[in-house]
DNA sequence: TTTATTTCGGATATTTTTATCCTATTTATA
DNA sequence: TATAAATAGGATAAAAATATCCGAAATAAA
């Protein structure tokens, strides 16, 4: 479904988030390891996210990555996939022809956009708050 | 979404559906050309669905690809893609967690799984038959 | 039985994704 | 200003997915 960068980038920005709640910055050692990913390829997709501005990062002593932690709440899971993914899973044709197109529909068409837009929305009205929360209060984890 | 060995995979069935109906068998080049796809990585995906038992072979002169008339409304979508793709889309964590747990949910799991079942469902629901009919009466399209 | 046709399957090549490594640049503090 | 601590980013490597090639095996018909 997801890209591994993609998996990987969600689950960062959950950790930061939570971390950015006590105004604490996080590196990528930190966050490989919460969410047993490999390290490097951790960072250059934190470099990706910071890029699309869905999190901040701040050079040098005492850096580290955060995000606002006013903006937690505004931040949609949609902007962290469509930041790493782009936007296929969101417009693409499940059948793989050049473009999704009601006027030249693919045999699924009707029924894979039901899903997809589904997921769409999923995705869309999901912040990242509630699923910080969620692994704040011990409901869900990280790894493993 | 799927994989691209697993679209060329639903195109190829369908195309075969088609013929099937006519009683015609078709052979990898045809069908390539009939979804745009390339024609030897083609045929190791019909290989595999064979193998799956998905759809027949018939080697030597005069053979090719065929599927029952008569299964063709039995076989449904999701026997394509669990064949191709195995079944981590239905049963796998979004996240990427080692397996989807109740007991051990990652934090998009509770919503995640609404859509991932809504796909399965889909893809359970749908036959090959309703994709060829859709295919031959110039509603839906294989390729560009 | 020979021949032409066709799938099967192993070997290999290419491209994309995933992952690692190393150096440059930035920045807070001593 | 010097130093240590961090991210940025280019180069490279490894693994997986996609794609190609070719000979072996099977089969129908001449
Ligand atoms: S054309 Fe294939 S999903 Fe819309
Ligand atoms: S645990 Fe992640 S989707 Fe169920």
């Amino acid at each position: 479904m997801f890209s591994k960068a993609c998996e990987y980038g969600i689950k960062a920005c959950i950790f930061i988030a939570i971390n950015s709640y006590e105004g604490k910055r996080v590196s990528p050692k930190e966050i490989a390891e919460e969410i047993n990913s490999p390290q490097a390829f951790t960072a250059k997709i934190l470099q990706a996210l910071v890029r699309h501005k869905v999190i901040n990062s701040i050079k040098g002593a005492y850096g580290g990555f955060e995000v606002s932690k006013y903006e937690i709440k505004n931040i949609k899971l949609s902007q962290i996939v469509k930041a790493i993914d782009g936007d296929n899973i969101y417009n693409g044709c499940g059948l793989g022809l050049e473009k999704c197109d009601e006027n030249h529909p693919c045999p699924v068409h009707d029924k894979f956009k039901v899903v997809r837009d589904e997921l769409k929305l999923m995705l869309e009205n999901t912040s990242l708050e509630e699923l910080a929360l969620n692994i704040k209060s011990g409901a869900s984890f990280l790894k493993t």
